[in-house]
DNA sequence: GTCAATCTTGACGATCATGTCAAAATTGAC
DNA sequence: GTCAATTTTGACATGATCGTCAAGATTGAC
C-alpha cells in the first residue's frame, strides 16, 4: 500500500476518547482533537470524514471496555449485595477519575441536546440496554426469589440509579458521597 | 421614568425559560431568545447584559415553581410510599411534557460541560439540595423508624434516582417506562 | 409641547468552527 | 530508482454567534 497513514490509529482513537470524555461530543472541536493527537485537522477529515465518525469509534472502544469491567464486577462477590456494590463502585470510580473528574461519557452524551444523530443515540441506548441485561442476569441468579422474580424491573432501577450518580457527580458530589449513596441504595434495595 | 421598556419582562422570562428548557443554556442562542420572545437581540443585551443573566432569571423562576410543586406532592398521600410516588410522578410528568418532551432543565444544566459559571452551578446545587431537604423531611415524618432514622441518606438516594430518571428520559424511555421504574423503586425502598 | 433619559434598531467587527481543496510530501510496489 | 496511490499540509470559503455602538424612536416629567 502506498501513501501510508502517518499516525497510529489505536493511539489516535484513545486520545480522542479522552478529549470527548472531558469535553463531550458537542464541545470537543476538531481543533481540540488535532491538538491532543498531534494529527492535523485535514488529516482527520481525510481519514474519518467528520467528528462524529471519530466519536463513534472512540465510543465503541469505551463501551466495550466498560461492559467488560461491569461484567467482571457483577461476577465477583459472595452475594447479590456485594456484586451490586462492586458494580456501583466501579462506575463511581470510573466517573470520578481524572483531574478534574471527567464524569460519565454515556450520560453526558445522552444529555447532549445538540445531537440528532441516530447512530449516536443508538449507542447510548445500547450501553444502557446492555447494562440492564448484565445487572438483570446477576439479580436473576440470587437465591432470594423475591428479587430474582423481578430481576428485569430491578435491573432497570439499578441502571437508572447509576445514571443519577453520574448527574450528581457533575453537580459536584464527591466520590465519597456517591459511594455512601450507593451503599445506602444497595442496602435498601436488596436488604441488609 | 423616561424611555420605558417595550416588552413585558415576566412574559419575556417565561418564554426564555421555555427556550432554555428545550435547548439548554449552551445551545440556546441570543437569536433563539430574540425570535421566541419577539425582542431584538440588542434590546436583550441592553436589558440584561448577556445570555447567562437571562438564564439565571428564568432558572430562578423555574426552580421556585418546581419546589412549590414538589412540596405539595410530598405532602399529599396517606403514607410515605404514596408521597414519594406523588413526588416521582410529578417529576416524571414534568420532564416528559411538551412535544418533543423537554426533559429536566436542572439535569440538563448540570451536564452542560461548557458552563464554568459559579452562579449557574450553585443554582443547580441549590435545587438538588432543596429537593433533598423536602424529601428528607417527608421521610422523617414516616412512622417507620427504620426509615426515619436514615431520612437524610435515603433522601439523597431518592434525589439521585430522580436524576437517573431524567437521564433515562433523554435516552428515549417513555413516561410509562419511567413511571414503572419509579414504582418499582418506591416499592423496593420503603417496602410494599 | 418640549426635553432628556432610556430603549430600540440595524449594522459592524471579531472570533470560532466547519468542511473543502489543490499542492506538496511520503512510501510501498515494481 | 521510478511510479502512483494515498496522506499531509496550509489556505480558503462559509456560516454562526457574540458583544458593541451610533443613530433613531419612545415616553414620562415638567
Amino acid at each position: 500500500m502506498v501513501g501510508v497513514r502517518q499516525f497510529d490509529e489505536q493511539e489516535m482513537i484513545a486520545t480522542a476518547l479522552d478529549v470527548f470524555w472531558r469535553k463531550g461530543l458537542h464541545d470537543a472541536t476538531m481543533q481540540d482533537l488535532a491538538a491532543a493527537t498531534g494529527v492535523q485537522r485535514g488529516s482527520l477529515y481525510n481519514a474519518y470524514g467528520d467528528k462524529e465518525a471519530i466519536f463513534q469509534r472512540a465510543f465503541d472502544q469505551y463501551a466495550g471496555q466498560l461492559m467488560d469491567s461491569c461484567g467482571k464486577a457483577l461476577a465477583e462477590g459472595d452475594d447479590i449485595a456485594a456484586r451490586l456494590q462492586n458494580f456501583l463502585d466501579l462506575l463511581i470510580v470510573n466517573m470520578t477519575s481524572g483531574s478534574p473528574p471527567r464524569g460519565c461519557l454515556t450520560t453526558r452524551t445522552a444529555l447532549d441536546g445538540a445531537i440528532s444523530s441516530a447512530a449516536v443515540r443508538q449507542r447510548v441506548q445500547g450501553v444502557l440496554s446492555r447494562l440492564e441485561q448484565l445487572v438483570s442476569k446477576a439479580i436473576s441468579s440470587a437465591p432470594d426469589k423475591r428479587l430474582a422474580a423481578n430481576a428485569n424491573r430491578l435491573a432497570r432501577v439499578v441502571v437508572t440509579f447509576t445514571r443519577g450518580l453520574a448527574v450528581m457527580e457533575r453537580a459536584g458530589y464527591t466520590r465519597k458521597q456517591l459511594k455512601e449513596s450507593a451503599a445506602t441504595f444497595v442496602d435498601a434495595l436488596v436488604g441488609g
